[in-house]
RNA sequence: GGCCUGUUGGUGAAGUGGCUUAACACACUGCCCUCUCAAGGCAGCAUUCACGGAUUCGAAUUCCGUACAGGCUACCA
């Protein structure tokens, strides 16, 4: 075809489109952004739920952006309509709120580079698809169904590639009769790209992640527009990208084996190429076949993005397991920097795993209690108080008559170093604090405490009556050694070791009476801090709860 | 079938030709500290980096095969 059949062809295709890309082109002016700012998007199809890999990809395109003081946008990817579900637009948005991954831009969020939803594109879409035929990259190809079928098997019997390209785009030359001929047997047509590549060539790309790749020059004529007009997510890709000014694309591995095609588009439509940073999957390794797999809906329930909520596992605690997936050497930087946010860390791709994450749950559960040891009583109980109004009103309840307790309940042992870790979930709290609320301890009291041995509970009241709260742990403890030898206890577990018959026990037999007279449990944070909150009256009811349940 | 990518302990992983007798973290085991637990300290847990060759004075690191796993090969993203 010549030029001119090419463009009265590319009218006759479109005659709607009367904008050109210049136009457009002005329409999406630079950004004002400092050197180096990174422009990255997350590209959701609202085709389901949204899983723990979406959110990590997310994760990193929001801390690279931020930390580059640039751009973070949102665009939905619904160009197939077929896959669309209802809500499903609004359970993306939703789900970045919930977890705190906002974009600064995009749909529902703003911003001078939309419209962010690629429903609303198809003008800009098929403006260049236009601008392609009349130069002669792209073409109108009327192959069935069927006739696409019967190419695939005879490459598959052939032992070649499966796919349109060379001399099975057949048609790739039609004449601009041909095309009229078929338009007007109203002819059903997607718009190809007339690929200029050749797989015997090499081509070497760069990953910000993965490094160096090889591949075979992209050489197939792949669909550009699909018959509805509508455009593939390639093409969508290469035209919103420049258009938006991505300077990063962060997405899933699965697109790596679409580089060569995505490169080429760039090349033939005269964008300046973005950079690409394949993330890695997060996998699972299967507990029956013991195989390498994708994370499963059925089989792994933090799979799913409301898990984390409903379990009661803090936003920001699963930030820091996304971090530390995201940059290898997170991890270790956070243990040393007990008093950094997860904002002062310095990500880079070169740190970011190259194979298969795995998710590992019990390193969740250790970075949550890390999250907790770090935080102080009076955030413990609000963050705790906000996810029980939603999850435990009753304990919401509680914890709102008690809050001067609770708080410092919660801080126990947090000061110092090396701060208590016992608490993984907001749905921990509850049961391990179960002593602190008076009526939940009344009524549970039985059963929590499993212990078979009986204490002296006159020797507890006269200690009690003794003893002075008012005073430091150190002193405290010194008394209650006082108090045990003068009543024929060990002040110390190593005196009753070398000679227990010259005892009745030792200073911790003392302590563990107490204990599980207050607390119902043998084992609970430091005892003294527990008294002290109770005060004397509230203790000694304890000790009379016990005698009541010890007499049967 | 073709094209890519990956494979280091019970787990997540560091490692980019010699400071590696393979870091760190999680888990587990033992000891210490200690009124219990948690935390913390110490020690143990891969003589070896899927396997086989090659290059090199020297390889977990480079190259070539093999096996296994994952992805793509859609008018799905």
């Amino acid at each position: 075809m010549t030029e001119k059949e090419r463009i009265e062809l590319a009218e006759l295709l479109f005659p709607n489109i009367t904008k050109t890309r210049e136009e457009y082109e002005k329409m999406y002016p630079e950004r004002n952004l400092p050197e180096g700012a990174m422009v990255t998007r997350y590209g959701p199809s609202p085709t389901g739920s949204v899983h723990l890999g979406n959110l990590l990809s997310a994760f990193a395109d929001m801390v690279y952006a931020k930390q580059t003081k640039g751009s973070f946008f949102l665009r939905i990817e619904d160009t197939d309509q077929k896959r669309k579900i209802d809500g499903g637009i609004e359970n993306i948005t939703s789900i970045l709120h919930d977890f705190d991954i906002l974009p600064t831009e995009g749909y529902s969020f703003g911003g001078n580079y939309g419209p962010y939803i690629q429903s609303e594109r198809t003008e800009i879409y098929q403006t260049y698809i236009k601008d392609l035929i009349v130069k002669g990259l792209a073409y109108p190809c009327f192959m069935t169904e069927e006739e696409q079928n019967n190419i695939k098997e005879e490459q598959a019997i052939n032992k070649t590639k499966i796919g349109i390209y060379g001399m099975y785009a057949v048609d790739r030359d039609l004449s601009l009769e041909e095309v009229k001929e078929k338009l007007a047997n109203n002819e059903e047509y997607v718009i190809r790209l007339k690929s200029p590549g050749n797989a015997n060539n090499q081509i070497e790309v760069i990953d910000c992640i993965k490094g160096k790749m090889k591949f075979p020059e992209h050489d197939m004529d792949t669909v550009l527009l699909k018959k509805d007009g509508t455009p593939t997510y390639h093409f969508a890709h290469a035209i919103d990208d420049h258009l938006m000014h991505t300077t990063h694309v962060i997405r899933g591995d699965e697109w790596v084996s679409s580089i060569p095609l995505h490169i080429q588009l760039f090349e033939i439509l005269g964008f300046e190429p973005v950079k690409y940073a394949h993330i890695a999957p997060i996998t699972i390794k299967d507990q029956e076949t013991g195989n390498i797999r994708k994370i499963s809906k059925r089989k792994d329930p933090w799979f799913g993005a409301k898990y984390y909520e409903e379990n009661g596992i803090p936003i920001e605690a699963l930030h820091l397991y996304l971090a530390t997936i995201t940059n290898t050497n997170f991890e270790e930087w956070y243990l040393d920097n007990t008093d950094k946010d997860i904002s002062e860390f310095e990500f880079s791709f070169d740190k970011q795993a190259i194979g298969g994450t795995s998710f590992d749950e019990a390193k969740l559960m250790n970075l949550c209690k890390t999250y907790f040891s770090r935080k102080r009583g009076e955030e413990v109980y609000n963050e705790t108080y906000q996810w029980s109004l939603k999850h435990d009103e009753e304990y919401a309840k509680l914890l709102e008559n008690n809050r001067e307790d609770m708080i410092k309940f919660f801080d126990i042992e947090k000061d110092g170093p090396r701060p208590r870790k016992d608490i993984a979930k907001y749905s921990d709290v509850k049961e391990e604090f179960s002593y602190a609320i008076d009526s939940m301890f009344e009524s549970e009291f039985y059963s929590k405490y499993e212990g078979e041995k009986t204490y002296d509970i006159e020797l507890i009241k006269e200690y009690v009556e003794e003893i002075n709260l008012d005073t430091t742990n150190e002193e405290w403890f010194n008394a209650t050694k006082e108090f045990a030898s003068t009543h024929g206890y060990a002040a110390s577990p190593k005196d009753y070791k070398k000679n227990p018959d010259d005892y009745k026990g030792h200073v911790g037999d003392i302590c563990e009476a107490i204990r599980v007279m207050i607390t119902g449990r043998t084992k609970s944070p430091d005892l003294f801090s527990i008294m002290k909150i109770l005060g004397k009256d509230r203790i000694n009811n304890r000790i009379e709860l016990y005698r009541k349940y010890s007499n049967g």
